[in-house]
RNA sequence: GGCGCUGUAGCUCAGUUGGUUAGAGCGUCGCCCUGUCACGGCGAAGGUCGUGGGUUCGAGCCCCAUCAGCGUCGCCA
């Protein structure tokens, strides 16, 4: 026995292959399975790198032992490789052409029963899951999941390296600047009364690496936003930051572009053809959002002049108040009942809509819910402007131009997906450009930065900040990946003047902008270079990498709906003592 | 904060028009089994049907309230 472990060699459960016939070898794994025939029996053998069927016989010591044998305990085992009987080979298997005959074991950790099958991937209650994470991550698609991940994250790092990029680390204890999202917020101790904050990100640290001549910064950088959770949002989540001094617009999308594609090469070995870029005007006029999903056609077509005349009271007085009314196509949609329509123009409403109208391009006519007030001469132009034909159906939003466009863009995605017109191998990534620099806020009707108030107006577009600020272009763009927003960056504002110029246009008044943002100023009048980045969110890049659906299923430890650790149960209260010290007084119990 | 979906055994689910003792598969436990790999056979345990209230002769099912999870709108410069 002991002559039999000094022999053995230390292999991992997937190693094991036929050649390996004969030799001694020691494998440490978990219990995926243990088929108990009575008088022999089989245990699969887990580690992360595959599975090995392990065989217990009768005449050996162990076999009491192995009787006992539950999923999940962890094993040490020697044993000899050998050929399976011929018949009994599993294909499946890596190693299903060999078996290791045990000749010592041990039992190195024994497991409770888990709480759900761990050696399949079934859907099992996610509150459940985040709970026995260890267990939940110890599953095959987790395991997948956060290797792809892995790879994802090597492969970006590799290929800033290789360009002369400097990964840098910028502090999670910084100034709350509190523009944007909620910042989350850690008391001082030695300050009483002040806090720090959790960066949304590392924006105004990265221009200053940039005053600071590090000329191309990458980082895979932590960021936080207190903001409600989704599907694809996390308060936690991590971005790829980049930021080039020197770079004209241009060249961070060649960058970015040259990643992205180098980083699905790598990991999925799929070769991305060139992003298509789209102007934000382009975006909203065909695809009604400034993240199209290209993985289907389906354009908007804006038919208000179709209706310019018509007698339907809903088409005209949004036209007339400048307006628009907004058609989408739905193929095969003639197949559609009155109640398939109820419920899209519900789903309409949900998207801000005021109402829905359809015309259905039966065989026989055209149907519609509106059909007394609407000519079909006029249905028929816009079933032209859209290139449906006979079988297919019309979706019309009549609003304000830009809400139009919003609904007719959201339902757009409903039907791609209804139609099944989403090829799930499909990564369809765009560019999103010439975004404008300002937009009206909905809740104080002021004009608000689009994205960020570092972004430089386009070339030629100062003198708009007092003619016509809401005409001004910004060097912003947007990359979108199968209509998910994947990041967004810019060339930013280089110069203190035309900095402070612009926080004064969005209101802010010298004092607050010395408070808030008097360092930054401060660097960029001491030589900033000119510059420009972007940042991409890693973990939305896994997700759609892995094909999931949910952020949670690409990040080792999320939070839930309700940004709650469900495994260590954070947040929590903590100790009376703590608080005095920090000098926080809590008015709740938490 | 609004809206939607979900909540039945450890897990995944079924449960008809409101009607006897709430079921299945997997898992768990016991016995049997020497070539399985989703091993097989026999048997057993396991349920405040999310919670509280109501309607009813009778509620897993209907009504009201509430909690939790997920999705979504608001929000995310």
């Amino acid at each position: 026995m002991d002559g039999a472990r000094l022999m053995a060699v230390k292999v991992s459960c997937g190693a094991l292959r036929a050649s390996d016939d004969g030799t001694i070898a020691e494998l440490r794994g978990w219990v995926n399975r243990r088929r108990d025939h009575g008088g022999l029996i089989f245990v699969d053998l887990r580690d992360h790198e595959g599975l090995t069927q392990i065989v217990f016989d009768p005449q050996h010591p162990s076999f009491r032992e192995a009787e006992h044998l539950r999923h999940e305990d962890v094993l040490r085992v020697v044993g000899t490789v050998r050929k399976r009987p011929a018949g009994t080979e599993n294909a499946r298997l890596g190693t299903g052409d060999v078996e290791v005959g045990v000749s010592e074991l041990e039992i190195l950790n024994r497991s409770q029963v888990p709480p759900f099958p761990v050696n399949a991937d079934e859907a099992v209650d996610e509150n459940l899951r985040l709970e026995y994470r260890y267990l939940d991550l110890r599953r095959p698609r987790m395991q997948e999941n956060i290797r792809v991940r892995h790879r994802i994250v090597k492969a970006m790092r590799d290929f800033f390296d290789e360009r002369g990029f400097v990964e840098i680390e910028t502090p999670m204890l910084i100034k709350s600047t509190p523009e944007g999202a909620r910042d989350y917020i850690v008391p001082s101790r030695l300050y009483p009364g002040s806090f720090y904050a959790l960066p949304q990100s590392p924006q105004m640290l990265k221009q200053i690496l940039m005053i600071a001549g590090f000329g191309k910064y990458m980082q895979i950088a932590r960021c936080m936003r207190d903001e409600d959770q989704r599907a694809d949002r996390q308060p936690e989540f991590t971005q790829l930051d980049v930021e080039m001094s020197f770079a004209t617009q241009d060249e961070v999308l060649e960058t970015m572009e040259s990643c992205m594609r180098y980083v699905w090469q790598k990991v999925l070995g799929i070769e991305v053809p060139a992003f298509p870029r789209l102007a934000h005007a382009e975006a909203i006029a065909r695809y009604g959002v400034d993240k199209p999903d290209l993985r289907f056609g389906l354009e908007l077509a804006d038919v208000s002049q179709v209706f310019a005349r018509s007698e339907f009271g809903v088409f005209r007085s949004a036209i007339d108040a400048g307006g628009a009314v907004v058609a989408l196509r739905y193929p095969g949609g003639s197949a559609l009942s009155r109640r398939d329509f109820d419920g899209l123009t519900e789903t309409a409403k949900q998207f801000g809509a005021k109402g829905m109208v359809w015309a259905s391009l039966a065989s026989d006519g055209i149907k519609s819910s509106v059909a007394k007030y609407l000519r079909e001469a006029d249905l028929s132009a816009a079933a032209n402007a859209l290139g449906a034909q006979t079988g297919d159906a019309l979706l019309l939003f009549a609003d304000a131009r830009k809400l139009a466009y919003a609904v007719a863009g959201k339902m757009r995605n409903v039907v791609g997906e209804r139609c099944g017109l989403v090829d799930p191998q499909t990564y369809a990534f765009c560019w999103v450009t010439d975004f404008p620099y300002l937009e009206i806020d909905e809740q104080t009707g002021q004009p608000a930065p689009a994205h960020h108030p570092f972004s430089a107006p386009a070339p030629g577009d100062w003198e708009l900040i007092t003619s016509d600020p809401l005409q001004m272009r910004a060097q912003h763009y947007d990359l979108v990946l199968n209509g998910y927003e994947l990041g967004s960056g810019s060339i930013r504002i280089h110069k203190a003047a035309q900095q402070r110029e612009i926080f004064e246009m969005l209101g802010l008044r010298p004092g607050e902008i010395e408070d808030r943002f008097g360092f930054f100023l401060r660097a960029l009048d001491y030589g900033a270079p000119p510059h420009g980045g972007m940042a991409l969110g890693i973990d939305r890049i896994a997700m759609i990498a892995c094909s999931e659906e949910n952020l949670r299923d690409v990040i080792a430890f999320p939070k839930n709906q309700v940004a709650r650790d469900v495994m260590m149960d954070a947040p929590s209260s903590v100790a009376p003592e703590l608080l005095r010290e920090l000098h926080v007084k809590s008015d709740s119990r938490g």
